[in-house]
DNA sequence: GCGAAGTTGCA
DNA sequence: GCAACTTCG
């Protein structure tokens, strides 16, 4: 390029909040073009955010905003379908670039194709960067070239590639990015992501930070204060070794690059032991392949994998749907979680594999249903992260947990909350009952449940249903299911 | 085509 | 032990 005047380029902000480790907006700044950088509110894209992340969006906006103000630059806001307002925001700006990072859903996918499509038509260029995972999906196979189902050798594959190709270092915030010439803007409020009346979401503010600056903060505070023992420590849902960092990621506030990276620091440094260290990575690994298995499968969102489940006998029952969404099952580790879930847009992974086992096993209600609630209700909503681990737990998923394994809410609430931190800090009805009586408060003695005001189905619910009943149930419903060699009967 | 392996359990 | 089945090398 030799023209005297610097050309105009629009950095399209999504899911990938953040300035550093960003490649799309470092080859943008490198280009020396003049920069808008852009977030649109397309009530027509693929996926819309449910309540939480919507949440979390508006805080993150704004981070952004700030960040870029220090910087010098402005972060535009526009409402609009995305091709209508980039036409726009090209008119205004004279942009002739786009630079955005690269999504991976099935919609995604076909929305950015289409609408990269079009821009190069119209003679612009568009340029698509890396950067929400630590491989792209197509990177690795099987030896015969087909994608991997079974996460073991997948992450064994990726592990291989990584050790050999490496990921490179992450990104530092772009020096001297250019902005072009200021353009209208809508503002935040505009947007309406916040909730009101009622304002549920008022639990989160203590408890998260949006934007890269939280990100890092909550890397940080891992890394000194549960990392260590992570491996082993990351069940148990009263202690401190889960990282929480995965909101930040779903928004991209933080790239699992920079994770990766604060782990090998942190190995060096001793903050953390090569077991616990791996076994962290690993968890990205399963973050990857969640993508993954979406890419590879495009049904994978909305269809069991495993087509002899696509006939299993679902219960409808919304009374009990709605019980389980609330936490009023009568299980308490099942009715901690689901309230942890409503009150800090979170949930610790042992307890998310709990409660949605109980779902779908004890209630037998479709997966779906749980997938649905955790998207309204989770910071860290992912599509694929979100499809993957429902279908693993239902059992329908590609290398997932057998049907039969059925978790069972007490011995669980007894192995990884064994001294009732959690129960008691989410279930604060049954909290002064003894530790033993905890995971089943109905099998407390009369006088126990009397001195530590319990009364079951008054003050707490009695269990919705039976354990062992309902196990059987989903057993006996699984038995239903057509085995392979059936049609050929 | 063979053998080993397959996140997280339960009774 | 559980039920068998698929994946992957």
């Amino acid at each position: 390029m030799s023209t005297s005047e610097p050309s105009n380029a629009i950095l399209l902000f999504r899911d990938d909040l953040r300035l550093s480790d960003h490649p799309a907006l470092t080859a943008a700044a490198q280009s020396g073009q003049c920069l808008t950088c852009a977030f649109i509110l397309d009530p027509n894209a693929p996926y819309p955010p449910g309540g939480a992340r919507r949440w979390w969006l508006h805080h993150a906006l704004n981070a952004l905003t700030a960040q870029l103000a220090d910087l010098g630059g402005k972060l535009v806001l526009r409402t609009g379908a995305t091709a209508d307002v980039l036409a726009d925001l090209r008119k205004e700006t004279g942009a002739t670039h786009i630079y955005w990072s690269r999504r991976y859903t099935p919609d995604e996918i076909a929305s950015d194709t289409a609408l990269k499509a079009d821009l190069t038509a119209a003679g612009c260029t568009v340029q698509s960067h890396p950067g929400r995972y630590l491989l792209e999906p197509w990177r690795v196979t099987t030896k015969s070239g087909t994608p991997f189902k079974v996460f073991s050798p997948f992450w064994r594959a990726s592990r291989d590639e990584i050790r050999a190709v490496g990921l490179g270092d992450p990104l530092p915030v772009p020096k001297n990015i250019t902005f072009a010439d200021e353009v209208a803007t809508a503002s935040l409020e505009d947007f309406d992501l916040l909730p009101t009346a009622p304002n549920w979401a008022k639990g989160f503010e203590a408890l998260w930070h949006p934007g890269e600056e939280g990100a890092m903060a909550r890397l940080d505070a891992f890394l000194e204060e549960g990392a260590q023992g992570y491996a082993k420590g990351r069940d148990f849902p009263a202690e401190p070794h889960t990282s929480r960092l995965s909101p930040y990621l779903q928004s991209g506030n933080i790239s699992p690059r920079q994770i990766w990276a604060a782990l090998d620091r942190a190995e060096h440094l001793g903050q953390m032991s090569g077991r616990d260290a791996e076994k962290f990575r690993a968890e990205l690994g399963w973050r990857d392949f969640a993508a993954y298995l979406l890419f590879h499968n495009r049904d994978f969102e909305d269809t069991e994998f495993q087509p002899k489940f696509r006939s299993f006998p679902w219960r409808h029952d919304t009374d009990a749907l709605i019980a389980w969404q609330r936490g009023q099952s009568g299980y308490p580790i099942v009715d901690a979680g689901m309230r942890e879930l409503w009150q800090t847009g979170y949930m610790h992974n042992r307890v998310r594999m709990v409660v949605a086992s109980f779902l779908v096993k004890h209630l037998r209600i479709d997966w779906r249903a749980g997938r649905d609630w955790f998207w309204d209700t989770l910071l860290d909503g992912d599509l694929a992260s979100n499809a993957a681990s429902w279908q693993w737990v239902a059992g329908c998923g590609a290398d997932a947990a057998p049907y039969f394994r059925v978790f069972n809410p007490m011995t669980q609430a007894e192995k990884f909350d064994p001294d009732g931190g959690y129960i008691r800090q989410y279930v604060p009805e049954i909290a002064a009952l003894p530790d033993r009586y905890l995971a089943a408060p109905w099998k407390a003695p009369e006088d126990v449940r009397a001195k530590a005001g319990v009364e079951i189905g008054r003050t707490y619910p009695a269990p919705m249903v039976d354990h062992a009943t309902a196990r059987r149930a989903a057993l006996e419903a699984f038995e239903s299911l057509p085995s392979p060699g059936d049609d050929l009967v």
